[in-house]
DNA sequence: CAGATTAGTTAGCATAGCTAACTAAATTCC
DNA sequence: GGAATTTAGTTAGCTATGCTAACTAATCTG
């Protein structure tokens, strides 16, 4: 990706770039306080969703969409309001985001004996096009990750199991 | 790309909780493929930003906001369309993210000697607001990643300075 | 100076988030 | 057994965010 090169610029005070990923105070000695790895943590965390955004759009489907389809595909079916726990969100901002899922097809509901409750299931198309969308982010991603080297790589996904428990935590 | 094997969990009984974070393969041998790798760290930022949201919401601004502001306060002063590429957002988005911004009084707009350009800036309450907000986020974290041993957490923020590169190859 | 380019805005559309208020089914309690 | 309560989901209505297309205004180029 080429890197913008605007004209003619009177320096607006300081690098644009350098500020994006830097949004830290001072990149002096690095200690590992908590609230230093949460700050970085927290910042590396939104730029590195905010890159493979771009790829998830080719899909078609929007984010919320995307990542409910994807809890039903890979976590299996449930009702709508373990979906709604599971994404964090409300009922009501759930049952559109499964109404949308359904008009494109992507799932289906089904009764239970509580009639209160339904279960919503992926379908084969729902399930392809999860794949397939996984496939290109993660292609993004991993492309990226070989250039780390090997043990680099192995660093990174030991830290991923203490992030995830991290975020059990949370 | 590896067709790495997915048991459909059977009945989703178990909470809703457990797919969270669990919404890949197998906790088998684990290896450091890049696809691995770029999977589970994919799974994992989403659900970290997901729950570090909750406490944005107590600032009573959107995220886009808080993230455009962010940039102002802690990245310094730029033009509308220096802060959209930074956000990776097109101007129009933009546009109505700072309008918003400086309703609230958040941020100001100047002139510049090219008429087309402005330079915003935050304001002393956006600028405030914005370490209140960062404060809280980083506490949520700081709070959970202190929970971990002191070298597992010198592994993780390790682990970030790597992530920050391939971010920056992505 | 005329045309092209660049910066931002406006308009209009879709998705996603929320709360409040509703319906319908199941459960509790007298 | 039937009334009251609780639970699951939906509907309505607001705001915020994302987009493209089409516009205005300023600057740059030839």
């Amino acid at each position: 990706m080429a890197p913008v090169k605007h004209k003619k610029q009177p320096p607006p005070k300081g690098s644009a770039a350098a500020a994006l990923v830097a949004q830290t105070p001072a990149p002096v000695a690095a200690r590992s306080s908590p609230t230093e790895v949460a700050d970085q943590l927290h910042s590396a965390a939104i730029h590195l969703l905010r890159r493979l955004r771009v790829r998830d759009r080719e899909s078609g489907i929007g984010p919320a969409q995307l990542s409910a389809l994807s809890v039903l595909v890979f976590g299996g079916a449930r009702s709508l309001g373990e979906l709604a726990d599971a994404e964090q969100v409300r009922p009501p901002t759930m049952s559109r985001i499964v109404a949308g899922l359904q008009r494109a097809r992507l799932i289906r509901r089904h009764a239970t004996e509580d009639g209160r409750r339904i279960r919503l299931t992926a379908t084969e198309k729902g399930t392809k096009i999860m794949w397939e969308g996984r496939k290109r982010r993660v292609e993004t991603l991993a492309k990226a990750l070989a250039s780390l080297p090997e043990n680099e790589r192995d660093e990174l996904r030991q830290a991923i199991t203490l992030l995830q428990q991290v975020i059990r935590n949370l």
